[in-house]
DNA sequence: TATGAATGAGAATTCATTCAT
DNA sequence: TATGAATGAATTCTCATTCAT
């Protein structure tokens, strides 16, 4: 397996074509999954450019092709599409780790290290995300809530891997990997572009690290 | 030396206790240095809190003590004040980085991998900067100076230290290293309440992670 | 023909009765156009009054019973108001010109200074005209762009009808018929309270001169 | 005599040569007179450029050299500035017209208007003067305090040289004049550049114009 | 049900005026 | 008496949210 940070670095490129949403007129997909969608990821894309204060529903709107009066149909207020890209994330959580779960014990610790890297890089899927992670105040519940869950799935993932480990280090090296891989999202722009090592620095760093705490 | 990260993460925490500092008419503080440094702090505070869109003038006012009408006076608007914060900062970054490299030979990998990383951390100072260098699109310019300088101050030291490193690995380990502060800066305040080892697993991984590549 | 100054002078007399017009709830004018229309009425209104830097965009709201949030759904910012005050009269003017150019031949002297007076003084339309024309450095562009494109028009009039004239004197001679104009326009409302004969007397002054000028 | 309008054009002209009044550290002119003059006459070129509105103190201060507490201590509040360019005008008024009405019968037709021109000119002295007479509805009371006045002695003048004129007609003359020569103060920085011989031609229009009404 | 015009609270910024020194 | 820092009301402009059509 032995993913590459830098693999995963490119899988959520989506430069979005149009600048400003030419309201393409597209036959209005009636399917409100759809619509839903279209409006999160509008959300995401302008949420990660502009920061959450910065966004402002009308684009978020025009980007997603929604009109306005629509887009408060399906979330009442914007606090709540936020909320939704925090809880949908939140609640994807578990679904991916038990699966993970599952093979942990046959992986070697660099094994473990990548993949556990590439885990959790895709739930935070992009910098959107990462943004509203770090956003004010009001938000800390529903982020405390996602930041905890995080990582007590990630040091489950550890003790499950070395149950030698006390859980409050495991709970410490979660917080450190989950953190490596957030550098590596709020950066992956930077990394992009510059045609720099850097992204394989941090998984060579992680792989060390949990070499030195799981044996 | 050996200093903790865990050490220096107190150093710069002023929780101003009031919410909306009922500004206790205290001796005007006829010193304008004073003053600004007042603002300074509570726009660093705020800014922190809020992120630079949520940030208010007045909130910065009411939290500096200062009346909306005088903040104006030593800072004539909202971008000059974030300008100051980033901008002072990078005048500092050349003046430490000259004193930090002059015994840099003297150091091990170790007191290395330490040393940088309080100076680092100390040139962040607070999380209200990391919010500012993450901060939204127009930002750029003055946000790219301050961190191709660091970076490039770091590959430097590391290179002074070890001679060998070529000059891609060079800034690419000094990403990491810097990337790796940032986080603790960033989650500084997580860190002090929760009594978590997280901040010393960072110094650890850092430490590893120099050692294995300074050799 | 022979049209009396001060006949024209009552054709754009609106002093809104109400100081600060209680917007009566009225049938809202879906009809953009009259939106549009009555803000710009009121902004003519506000500024002939005060001033450019002196009206404010709360008080044309109001006056105009548009809310300000609407208010700047039609026009961006104070300067695009005060622009379009402009810009329409300037697009106007050749229009305007050409059809009255037609049979510049066919008048009297006589005839000729009272109608291309009634012809600018509608072209000024108001005395809010006036004062942007008057007013502070910035406008100079748009304003001087208006002037002059006045003054080439009146005096192209004036050699249609008087081949002779030369050029030099003939744009003389049309910034004076157009001052003339522009006092009688400016002092409108002067003229209209005191039961004064002056607006008579400028049309016999310019009669006089244009005679004088014209043969 | 025959004083050519474009004579007294650049009597006023003073460009004060500091831009942003380098304050010249000069020996304060501890004489209250002097610094009250100076006051005046930065206010008025001040209030020339950006109007009364657009006019700040803290420029005005700046510009006459004068403090900003110190202005306040000389005119209590902007409003008094202004009153007081107003005000010094028309108690200049009747001196200035007794003066002038002694000799009018030995005056020629031609000569009156040329002199009463040059007259009503340096009463209007600036453009400063022009705008404050053009300002927004405060103003009503000292504005048409002093224009009334004007009218008045203007009318008083000419009934003087030519006692056969009605009162109505004297005022309605007065107040053609008196508009003819504002035209061309108003517009005398553009008189000025263009080396347009405007100027001569409104002499020549209201010295026939005076011609046709006074004999 | 879908739309987008209308609303108004709130944010940045300016400047006349005061008053402690 | 002279100074200029401090004040805060007023102004321009934005944007989340509602609701009539």
């Amino acid at each position: 397996m032995y993913t590459r940070i830098s693999d995963y670095l490119s899988i959520h490129s989506h430069k979005s074509s149009s600048k400003k949403a030419r309201a393409v007129k597209a036959p209005q997909r009636a399917n409100g999954k759809l619509r839903v969608a279209a409006i999160l990821e509008a959300a995401a894309a302008v949420i990660a450019e502009k920061g959450y204060e910065g966004a402002t529903m009308a684009e978020i709107a025009a980007r997603s092709g929604t009109k306005i009066g629509s887009l408060y149909r399906f979330f009442p207020n914007k606090e709540s599409l936020a909320d939704t890209i925090v809880v949908s994330a939140r609640e994807n959580l578990d679904a991916v780790f038990d699966r993970f779960d599952a093979n942990v014990n046959e992986l070697s610790i660099r094994a473990l290290a990548d993949d556990l890297m590439a885990l959790i890089f895709e739930l935070f899927t992009r910098p959107a995300f990462m943004k509203l992670l770090d956003a004010g105040q009001d938000w800390s519940v529903k982020r405390e809530e996602f930041r905890s869950a995080m990582m007590q799935r990630v040091a489950k993932t550890l003790t499950i891997h070395t149950p030698s480990l006390s859980k409050k280090s495991a709970s410490d090296i979660a917080l450190v990997v989950v953190l490596n891989v957030k550098a590596v999202a709020t950066h992956q722009a930077f990394f992009e572009t510059s045609a720099s090592g850097a992204a394989d620095e941090f998984r060579d760093m992680t792989r060390l690290y949990l070499q030195s705490r799981c044996e």
